[in-house]
DNA sequence: CAGTGGTCTAGACCACTGA
DNA sequence: CAGTGGTCTAGACCACTGA
């Protein structure tokens, strides 16, 4: 039973939820409901077509978004399928520390404790893809919220992406704004882990030895090359990352 | 000047990247070696079609991909610009645990401290959306990575969506793979700490009670209301959490 | 073979922006 | 007003799948 349109449809002047939308929203609906279990046979861009009554790039770039975002699966000369939820990737926002704060409406301030040229040890020659040995600039920040210590940034640089590095006042702008914009992050790893802070990290932070604190070590590489490794340490009473998933 | 081509292009047999895909390749390179600044204009749709001699409706298409993939940012009226990388967020995969201890060949085991009815407390009747004092659902389990203890799990569940849970045999079932088979997860918020364990979930990984530890604490909706909140501790010296980001 | 999704086209109408 | 992106259409050719 299709329904039938004027061949050129006139849009309503204001929203009027686009075509390619209304099917979004409607298969979202469906499968947010259980109409149809993971690995089920969803109905074809036909079937779409005809039960909506609009064209089938409509009805495609519905799908394709959905696809791109995880709803469904598609298997060309086969069909759509509901996809299997849960075991999803979640999203995870990682920002600046000086943005982080200053969006709480907090004040924040960096103190240097550390800012200098080193030379590469092997294991972080590695890192950076350079030669054992080969200068590298290492600094040692610790960041505040309104006065309180909330994360100590120990950082080794690449000098061919930062060659200004050293140069740079951290006290008004923190490392990871400065490199942002010699070169451009293309490509990062992380990884998230609990430990005890170094001696020297729970003086800078002003906790016990024995404080639990959240390690997010991070390498960021540009243009193909690793630009810098970090190690963010931060009090576990004091911080904690937050995430979210919404498909 | 604008390459001219015929008016019905012949796809070549095998492969040969799809025109959308050309100009995302194209402009993704140039995006990666800085050639415009964040925040700087971008060639607008019809110097696309210009440059690749395609239609309108490919190069939106390539544009809008990049669009959400967070490479540019579009304004109508107004044009396409380059995004502010390194602020973009980043994909993080929370897997069930069973699955995560399979994928890397280990042998996954579960032992179940306590599966009951209880009464909610204040705060966690807010959590699930249930009055004070409802039942609910709770179970403790450990779970094992080649017989070693990598997780505690501690959970809540709402009766309302999940009425058979006190049943379900978690030596062959995880909670998670019982929930996402009745409760479709629809939304998720969660959180990543470090802290030391309770003394009784210290007891229960078999780690001192000084040992820091990677907690995730995850509430989970599904059609709209809150199905469970779970508490996963982890010792941090057998754990971390891996993510990426690669636009 | 029929049915599926993948992709492209040439044209259209529109809303929005900023000069 | 010209230029921009947002969206839709009707048709087309294609590759792939499974009966």
């Amino acid at each position: 039973m299709a329904i039938i349109r004027p061949m050129k449809t006139r849009h309503a002047p204001h929203a009027a939820v686009a075509p390619y939308h209304r099917v979004k929203l409607h298969l979202k609906a469906e499968l947010q409901h259980g109409r149809w279990k993971p690995g089920e046979l969803m109905p074809s861009e036909a079937e779409l077509v005809a039960q909506f009554g609009i064209s089938r790039m409509t009805v495609n770039r519905a799908l394709r978004e959905l696809q791109s975002e995880g709803l469904v699966d598609r298997v060309q000369g086969v069909g759509t399928f509901a996809a299997q939820l849960g075991r999803v990737s979640s999203t995870l926002t990682i920002r600046d520390i000086h943005e982080e704060i200053e969006a709480r409406g907090h004040r924040h301030h960096a103190e240097v404790t550390l800012c200098r040229e080193e030379r590469a040890t092997s294991g972080l020659a590695l890192q950076l893809g350079l030669p054992e040995g080969a200068p590298v600039f290492h600094s040692l920040l610790v960041h505040f919220d309104n006065g309180i210590a909330l994360q100590c940034e120990d950082r080794f640089v690449n000098p061919q992406h930062a060659p200004d590095y050293l140069s740079v006042d951290f006290g008004r702008t923190t490392p990871t704004q400065h490199l942002l914009a010699v070169a451009p992050t293309w490509e990062a790893q992380f990884t998230i882990q609990s430990g005890l802070p170094t001696s020297q990290e729970a003086a800078l932070l002003a906790v016990p030895a024995t404080e639990p604190c959240l390690v997010i070590v991070r390498r960021t590489v540009s243009r193909g090359e690793p630009v810098t490794l970090v190690r963010l340490v931060h009090p576990g009473s004091r911080y904690q990352v937050q995430g979210q998933f919404t498909p």
